[in-house]
DNA sequence: GCCAACGTTGGC
DNA sequence: GCCAACGTTGGC
């Protein structure tokens, strides 16, 4: 099983989102590197850290679980979609999305600034400056010490 | 809201 | 195929 961190801004998408929903596609990665893992990586039971950026402060929310590997990513076939990609056809996709659903929020959340004081985290991609990609791989020690730090998962 | 960091685009 | 210009991300 693999780990990752995906990130969304709650205001276009939050995890209580992800919990209204149940399971959502990832849509809307336009990155290569990103695309690149959700299309090669990505496999069914990854758990990922849900973050949500551009909030004050940033913080890690939840935990979700991939529940579909990579498929074509159907906003880019659609002109009528902000993601729409005229270069890319059904025959040759150029984005992927993968499914995932809520597994548990945070008993509290960990704001980015106590990533970047851990010492267990040391190496950690979300606390490197400049570090821009909207789905990162975590390694399990840092999963987990991430999950410790915000308590584990709320019950209920 | 500002702006540094970084990815992409396109002229040459 | 270089690289300046441009657009976007995302912390602050």
């Amino acid at each position: 099983m693999r780990y990752w961190l995906m990130k969304s801004e709650p205001d276009e998408y939050s995890y209580d989102d992800l919990v209204a929903d149940g399971r959502t596609h990832w849509d809307g990665v336009r990155n290569y590197q990103a695309r690149n893992m959700l299309r090669d990586d990505f496999a069914v039971g990854d758990r990922v850290l849900y973050y949500h950026s551009r909030s004050k402060p940033p913080h890690v929310v939840g935990v979700a679980e991939v529940v579909r590997a990579g498929y074509p990513d159907p906003t880019q076939f659609d002109p009528e979609e902000k993601y729409f990609d005229p270069k890319a056809t059904p025959d040759e996709p150029r984005w992927y999305v993968v499914d995932i659903t809520p597994v548990g929020k945070l008993a509290r959340a960990v704001p980015l600034a106590e990533l970047k004081q851990s010492p267990a985290l040391e190496g950690m991609l979300v606390i490197k400056r400049g570090m821009r990609l909207s789905v990162q791989p975590v390694d399990e020690a840092h999963f987990e010490a991430v999950v410790e730090m915000g308590g584990g998962l709320a019950t209920g």
